[in-house]
DNA sequence: AAAAGCTATGAAAACCCTTTCAGCATGATT
DNA sequence: AATCATGCTGAAAGGGTTTTCATAGCTTTT
């Protein structure tokens, strides 16, 4: 069935069903009924495809993340599907696992199909308008990022700052009398690189000469974080920042069997206030970097660079601290 | 650029040119080159939409959610996208936060999209099939149901087995000389509905009567699980099993928040065998309902369904339980 | 050397819409 | 009564592909 069919059976012509369809006012009311009755009569559906290729566009944005399943990434996607689905935008979802080879895969596709815009959820993708490639394919779609700069020429991005988010948890740390902090590092993005910094320099502030030697490399998760626990104890600390939530409570649980207390001995600190926090015990105490804020951001961003609107700029988010019994 | 600005430069007819792009063997290798080269020169992309009208199908499948953050969902989501892609058909996310009226909003609209198949995540999706308008959009679009029945002429199921789990968990418990057993529910979905079963007929077994009276209603989560701690406490179970993880992680809180302790006074089994169970403390047993099969069978079944194979059918999932430190 | 069979190419139709432009009434204006 | 505006409708073009069918030029066969 499509909208000849329609035309003929109700004795008009495609542009009148084309009218009604789109209900456009310049229609005789005795016409739109009669083709409005055959279009009902059918449950004639229009073709979004066709509709598509004359407009250019199939509304439709991507989510472009490592993977949806990491809650952090999961939250941004709701949001950012959410709320495109009110601006009658569909999502397409892809996770590159973090294989640049997919990345550049996606990139290519998501041209062709001519997506109206993308939306990158993880600092990871700093790097991706570097690749000579994936910047050949984009340079036409806008590209936002919901934590980053996409480092592309039509890229935006929504910045939060990492810097000052590690270093809220440390003051906070040092404001409880904590004198001996130790950080843990785990994934190795431009987001990480930040929020060590921010240790640096929270630890500078606070005239704490050598902080290098206070950063320990955990791998990312929680056995990860249960691994490197030997490590921080054995360097007596009273207090660990960690780079992320499921890290922290991996080094939590790893200092609670070796025997010691959370907080009482060593408080522990995390990032991102993912659900993880309060499942743990003792909850977590951890940096709340927004990710709802950030991701809405992205979509206004986003909305803006696709409707043309020019009123676009950059933004940047602060993150808070959130206060549990971890510290 | 299009085809024919292709084929200009070129020197050729864009049927040539649409040979080359889609590699058929009737072109002279001279030929190829010469088109290949300004194919290169301008780094063309081809237009997927047009494509797709002619193909009538833009190789795309969705995924049709409650609320993607869900973990359970989220590890759903991402295998189904991750298969998919290696298909090379794209995935678009869409949540319905529960709404009826979303979901019909996205079956119309994913109908006009020409999708060529859906898969409805979540069991609440079983009821979807009844809907007229939504019956109606559907008629001619390949679902699968990840666990549950669609309930739609050409609907498909892979199902859990979620009675058989629940008995999995009483029986042990049951083996672990647990006396009193109580059930914690919280959604009200078919799936709940099985595991409830599960229950009663687990305890039927043991020649336990009225188990009707050892079925406690919570909300969902983790406060609500906290919640109905004070329930269960005042029943003076010795074990307690739960509907979902993150109910159950709350109900462990509860009860330890009483001053009791788990598993020793009271055990707790919890349902999914999310990463929630493995970040709480002490660590939930829990009932692992396979989520990563049942969506590769999802996939496996949607793709035949869509390449027309006829070679499927509905599948069936058996439960595991997994023993960790709370029973 | 003529007939038959291949192969590479191009013209044109098809996919299903939207939109522009022209036409034709009808009613209003002078 | 002639002109003009106004409102509704249809024809046709356009959006970017794929695919079918015809044709022209070769090569092979007899």
């Amino acid at each position: 069935m499509n909208i000849y069919d329609i035309a003929k059976e109700a004795g008009v012509s495609i542009s009148t069903v084309s009218r009604v369809l789109n209900n456009k006012s310049n229609v005789m009311p005795a016409t739109r009924e009669k083709v409005q009755a055959v279009l009902d009569k059918h449950s004639y559906t229009p073709n979004a495809i066709a509709r598509g290729l004359v407009a250019r566009s199939m509304k439709t944005v991507a989510v472009l993340t490592v993977d949806v399943r990491v809650p952090h990434y999961a939250r941004t996607t709701y949001i950012i599907e959410r709320a495109f689905s009110k601006l009658n935008y569909h999502v397409l979802v892809c996770n590159t696992g973090g294989e640049l080879e997919e990345a550049r895969r996606y990139a290519r596709l998501l041209a062709e199909r001519q997506v109206d815009g993308i939306v990158l959820v993880g600092s990871i993708f700093n790097k991706l308008g570097q690749d000579e490639e994936v910047a050949a394919c984009l340079h036409n779609i806008p590209v936002v990022s919901a934590n980053g700069q996409p480092g592309l020429p039509n890229g935006y991005s929504v910045l939060v700052d990492d810097v000052q988010g590690i270093e809220l948890a440390v003051e906070h740390l040092a404001q409880k009398g904590r004198q001996n902090i130790v950080y843990v590092k785990d994934l190795d993005t431009d987001s990480a690189q930040l929020k060590q910094q921010g240790f640096y320099t929270a630890m500078q502030k606070r005239g704490v000469k050598n902080a290098k030697n206070r950063v320990i490399k955990a791998e990312y998760g929680l056995a990860g974080g249960e691994e490197a626990a030997a490590q921080i104890v054995a360097l007596r600390p009273d207090a660990v920042v960690c780079a992320e939530d499921l890290t922290a409570v991996g080094v939590m649980k790893g200092i609670i069997n070796a025997g010691l207390k959370v907080p009482e001995d060593i408080a522990v600190i995390g990032y991102n206030n993912s659900e993880y926090s309060v499942i743990c015990t003792p909850e977590l105490t951890t940096v709340d970097n927004k990710v709802e804020m950030s991701a809405l951001f992205s979509v206004q961003l986003l909305e803006s660079l696709i409707e043309k609107d020019e009123s676009f700029s950059s933004m940047s988010i602060q993150p808070e601290l959130v206060v549990r019994q971890s510290s």
